[in-house]
DNA sequence: TAAACATCGTGCGTATGCGCACCAACTTCT
DNA sequence: AGAAGTTGGTGCGCATACGCACGATGTTTA
């Protein structure tokens, strides 16, 4: 068993880890983990269109559209028509859900605290180094990867 | 914006790429990205409870259950019941469940090529040890947040 | 200008992910 | 042994995650 045939199952279990964490510390205040991602996101960049909050978060458009309808019966987010391209529309908190961010953000503050307690100096920044670079070659070429099929000969 | 502040978003865009990338590669297989993980946890441990099983993927219980019954009708997977605890059921693979996965780990190996090679030599198991450590710190003391944090030896 | 094409949001179907409640069966305690 | 508590599997409900198809709107091309 080679460290590459464990990074997939490692990369799971860690990621599943922090999400059922960030799950329970947040149900408290009626929020889910992938909720906050989304108003995290729209935090740093207000008034996006669906598909554009979609590709920052990532997730998917359909998923995010779920997920704003949901926000919206809450109060903390806001649908308005695009000014300029009347096919789309833009998210945007509301003055509720940036309240709702920033308790949610001190809320968060001991998983992150946590996580990152976790490490020797230095240790973080290669993980996210690492993190980031894994991410963009798995997303860049899934085209252009060789359709050479399973066969290693 | 610290490295602590963006660790959590970069292991989530980091583990949605591979799952997105892995879905993709397996689809015209047959299955899933999360029933390849259950097929591969029943490789490494034939014969395991439900619950067992549950443990080592990790995932819910019931989550497990509703895959099994996916997989059993997909007749990659059997279910019998516990030799001697009649409550609990033994989940194994069937012939086709083995030679399903063969394929499958075939398939899947340009994926984890590919992760391993947007590496330096020895970033690799680095990564894998933060992981495990983060996932292991993640899911030790949600219950006791004391401030008498890692004891780990 | 009209047709072809691309993009945005929506709705639907399937598969997790997980909590929760329930029953059945095992274990422990009295 | 009997009561009480624990554990295993199931069923249900909700929220992602994502593909796909559809209609409406923008953009490009002939």
């Amino acid at each position: 068993m080679s460290v590459k045939d464990q990074l997939p199952m490692a990369l799971r279990a860690a990621y599943l880890a922090l999400h059922r964490r960030s799950e329970t510390r947040f149900a408290s205040l009626g929020v889910t983990a992938d909720q906050f991602v989304l108003l995290a996101t729209l935090t740093r960049g207000d008034a996006l269109t669906q598909r554009e909050l979609a590709g920052r978060m990532p997730s998917d458009p359909s998923t995010v559209r779920a997920m704003l309808v949901l926000l919206e019966k809450q109060g903390l987010v806001r649908r308005d028509p695009h000014p300029s391209d009347s096919r789309a529309r833009t998210a945007a908190l509301t003055a509720a859900g940036k309240r709702k961010f920033r308790q949610l953000w001190d809320a968060g503050e001991a998983i992150r605290q946590q996580m990152f307690d976790s490490f020797e100096p230095g240790e973080g920044e290669t993980l996210v180094r690492l993190l980031t670079q894994m991410a963009e070659s798995l997303n860049a070429d899934h085209q252009l990867v060789g359709e050479s099929t399973n066969s290693t000969n």
